[in-house]
DNA sequence: CTATTTCGTCAGGGCGCTTTACAAATTAGT
DNA sequence: ACTAATTTGTAAAGCGCCCTGACGAAATAG
């Protein structure tokens, strides 16, 4: 099986892979999907005329894929032109399911999202993840995971894939984490750990936060920059609708951006590394506030209560952002920024001074920035979605199950 | 027609285009003529084997590429193996060509190459262009395109395109030159201005210069950066071998990147960007040179010479862009660097400083930072070469003509 | 000189979309 | 109410494209 579409950059016209019928089919019945899945509830007809196939070769795919369980003939649309009325097709509410789970460092969670975009199952567990060697915590996530398969069961729904996000570094074989500072893990290989019955995919937190705004937020462009603190500062950068990984997998580093040359020393072995103003520790330390648990909660409730001090190592933190970001907006030319993660909630004390420099900063209109409305579901919902998106991308990967 | 497919990414699996047997052929052709490109002379039998479609299909796409002119049949390989010996297949060198045209400061200079790669006929004129109105410039450029079409015709070649390298910003239209500082052009239509019998594509010259690093240059990957100073300093980001251009087509401008966020002011408005250490103006007023012609060769004399203010002037430079490119690296995780433009003639004296920079700033293997091969020539070869790009990647679209 | 191997081509077949035709279901007009 | 017009969905025939299998051609190995 090859990796979902979406996580990579396709090969240009000279790839060694011919074209072949079949291709031509595989590529067809995805168009079909992703029609439908994109334009509600659709006739033939319709899907016919927006891809530009004619109506019988339509019917044909369309054939298969309610054979496949993967469409839906909903009846007779009621019709308000001339004609007889065409029979509305709608994605499946009870084929494959994407399931997608998140390590975090607090918590478990893991739902399954059916082909229409909706959460179908879900549950969560609490509990301090930091420390925790990997098997009990992968152990405990295979737990959640076969709840929630059976409830998604229980519904008509099955399990096309699972998808992990975890808030580290995963190497490009989507398996292994390679460096999970707030786990205190390193070179896991979490496709050992969990169940093998389901094709895995892991990456990081971030990424699929990336991609879930891409996929679910209200008129998030097509091309844009998801910037996410959790411990480090990450921004994913999606490039007409792709995620840019970066040769390693290592894009997105945004909190090693230098922000001040001969700022203070970074554990990256650099000086004024955006981190040094940005990241959590920095922000707690300008603000005198002490770490724990819930650190985010307790500076948005301080920046609310009017903490003069917190406000101003928000505000401080904004303008470094605002300066990386100057630099990231110079070279990309996205379309906009988007702040998820923990900078989501931040945001009110974040956002001022942040766009003031970015605006500063440039000549013409300015990146417009905004914020997350996924908020802390983000990496999770893009994780399902990951699955969804594979099956929609490629309907005929799955279409021999039921 | 579309644009090259080597100038944008291409759309994802729920693009409005269908799939159809034509399209199947013509990817298929594609895929023929860039396997015989790039492996040098090869039967049908070797063709058929890389790229996985039988031989009698191959037989038939070469026989079609054949009658097209854009392969031929160069006679009976000498065999080493046992065996029939295939019929030896290359690229037409007499068939349709490429032709590139660059709007110098002070030349301009026109060649056409053919679908080998090879350049076949090339005129240059020297003259200061620098402030001159568009219309005689392109007057001239033109006579100087008519010059070489004839020669190339002469030698059996037709022209498919022109592509011209002008140094400034082109809107996304690939015709109109939106601002060009050094030659005081704004908002000129090249498109109308220019004989219109060729099909054209107008682009900045970093791109270009970009784009032949990566089809010419000897080991440069699939993702790189690719920097180039003439007055402002210019990134190309080329990510799986294709050009990342931003929304409005204005990516790269690592120029306007904060290098120090309270350094001077800068015309776009920001503090410290690194055109204000790293431009041209900034080091010659280090350097104490006051400007004039052939800056460039003057700064790296001066500093051959042993020029004690000039080579710390470089130097100085040479961090600077180390600053800036240890953001751009952290953003994007290239495969490498690559030094182009004016900055390849001044690299032994950039490349200590600027590569002690990143690597200070890295955590790990620092990015490796070359200097482009093609020097001067390189915005020109990548114009024709985007041209015969063009025609590999659709050899239907130009099997009509002869 | 024969057996073997590889190349290029041809005929037959399968697959997938298009064209053409037609029945079904609705609206517009008289 | 009835006919004409319009649109939908399906079926049959056709065409393009690649694959399979077979064959002659041209080289090497023994």
């Amino acid at each position: 099986m090859t990796a979902p579409l979406h996580q990579t950059h396709p090969a240009g016209p000279g790839r060694a892979t011919p074209d072949t019928q079949q291709g031509m089919r595989r590529r067809n019945l995805a168009r079909v999907m992703h029609t439908v899945s994109a334009g509600g509830p659709l006739s033939r007809a319709a899907v016919a005329s927006r891809i530009g196939l004619t109506r019988a070769a339509v019917s044909s795919l369309v054939d298969e894929l309610i054979r496949s369980g993967l469409l839906e003939e909903l009846g007779p649309e009621r019709p308000g032109r001339v004609g007889r009325p065409g029979s509305a097709l709608a994605v499946s509410g009870r084929g494959p399911a994407g399931v997608g789970a998140e390590v975090g460092v607090d918590h478990l969670a893991v739902c399954a999202v059916d082909l229409r975009g909706q959460v179908r199952a879900r549950a969560v567990r609490y509990g301090a993840n930091r420390g925790r060697p990997p098997e009990p915590v992968a152990g405990e996530l295979a737990g959640l995971v076969r709840r929630v398969v059976a409830e998604a069961e229980g519904q008509g729904l099955w399990p096309a894939g699972l998808a992990v996000a975890v808030p580290g570094l995963v190497a490009r074989d989507a398996r292994t984490v390679v460096r999970a500072p707030n786990l205190d893990w390193q070179d896991t290989d979490l496709g050992a750990l969990l169940p093998g019955d389901l094709p895995l995919t892991v990456d990081n937190e971030a990424n699929f936060g990336a991609l879930a705004e891409l996929w679910l937020g209200d008129g998030t462009p097509r091309d844009f920059l998801h910037v996410s603190a959790e411990i480090g500062i990450g921004a994913a950068v999606v490039v007409d609708g792709r995620l840019l990984r970066g040769t390693r997998g290592f894009a997105g580093e945004l909190g090693h951006v230098p922000v001040r040359p001969d700022g203070p020393e970074c554990a990256c072995g650099g000086r004024g590394c955006l981190e040094q103003y940005a990241g959590e520790d920095a922000v707690l330390r300008a603000a005198g506030v002490a770490p724990g648990e819930d650190r985010v909660g307790l500076l948005a409730g301080r920046a609310a209560q009017g903490d003069e001090a917190v406000r101003r190592a928000l505000r401080d933190a904004g303008t470094a952002l605002g300066i990386a970001l100057t630099g990231a907006v110079n070279l990309l030319d996205p379309d906009g920024v988007v702040l998820g993660g923990a900078l989501a909630g931040l945001a009110p004390w974040l956002l001022p001074s942040l766009r003031a420099e970015l605006a500063r900063r440039t000549a013409g209109p300015a990146c417009p920035v905004s914020v997350s409305e996924l908020g802390s579901e983000g990496p999770l919902l893009g994780a399902a979605h990951s699955v969804v998106r594979g099956v929609l991308d490629d309907p005929a990967s799955v279409a021999g199950r039921s």
